[in-house]
DNA sequence: GACTTCCTCCGACGCATGTAGTAGGTCTGG
DNA sequence: CCAGACCTACTACATGCGTCGGAGGAAGTC
């Protein structure tokens, strides 16, 4: 049982992107939003799983106008940070190598994102090994 | 509902690994492995996990000894990749720019893993974009 | 003022998963 | 032959999560 931050399932999982994607919204425009991605959900499950990531924290909500309306207090990134360590341990005991090795072998890249890694790696190259705080 | 193709639980996770750590073993074996981890759980729960693989076809096991011993049939990377994609959907619409620009920004590699990345990176650069086949 | 519409609250249900107990078989050392 | 150790099969149970239905309140519409 690792230090399990951020722990939603896929469907709030979903729900957070939306408010993510599209900012602030009602249950009724996160619906909305979620059926237009294909995900033919009940009008309370998306209240439900609102509801569920409020308690949990992820999100908070105000009404102001006649509906709550929904904010994620989570970032993307922080998320994205938690997932990747996950797996990290789950698949390596968090040595990241094979993992960046294996999303470059496998995943395309814009040329924009190849300059980026390119100036990143060269920056990575000359540094001192940093030690994890980990 | 994403093509939620190696689906298992933490618990089988970690199961999955200590094959793919020790190779093939007995429960009792995989159950010491666990323990030494820290994971303290009971025999038949160790059991239960290597018994839920094997019918979702990830481990097989076969008698020649006192005990059944099981072996991966799925691998590492096979997961790996699975769980990348299904994080690259999740978050970013399955771009894995952000993705990887991230890892490399938060955690550490060894210096054999950055030269490797940096002829990949080489190498990408030079060649025309592929297309993903999925 | 009654109807329709939308919203919130609460309860519910089924399946996956983590965890484990128990019954009953087998082997091995005395 | 009997006890202790070890194995497998089966059952069970709590929790998390995805999914919703129904009750009941507020608001605009004739």
């Amino acid at each position: 049982m690792a230090a399990r931050q951020y722990d939603m399932g896929n469907a709030e999982l979903e729900v957070l992107k939306t408010l993510w994607d599209k900012g602030p919204a009602t249950v009724r425009q996160v619906l909305k939003h979620l059926h237009d991605g294909g995900r033919h959900v009940a009008y309370t499950t998306a209240q439900t799983l609102l509801t569920r990531l409020e308690q949990k924290g992820f999100v908070k909500s105000d009404k102001s106008d006649l509906a709550f309306v929904y904010r994620a207090r989570l970032s993307r990134d922080r998320v994205t940070r938690s997932r990747l360590r996950t797996l990290l341990t789950q698949l390596y005991d968090g040595a990241a190598g094979p993992l960046v090795l294996q999303l470059i072998r496998t995943e395309e890249f814009t040329s924009d994102e190849i300059e980026e890694l390119q100036k990143m790696i060269e920056r990575l190259d000359g540094q001192p090994k940093r030690r994890k705080s980990q």
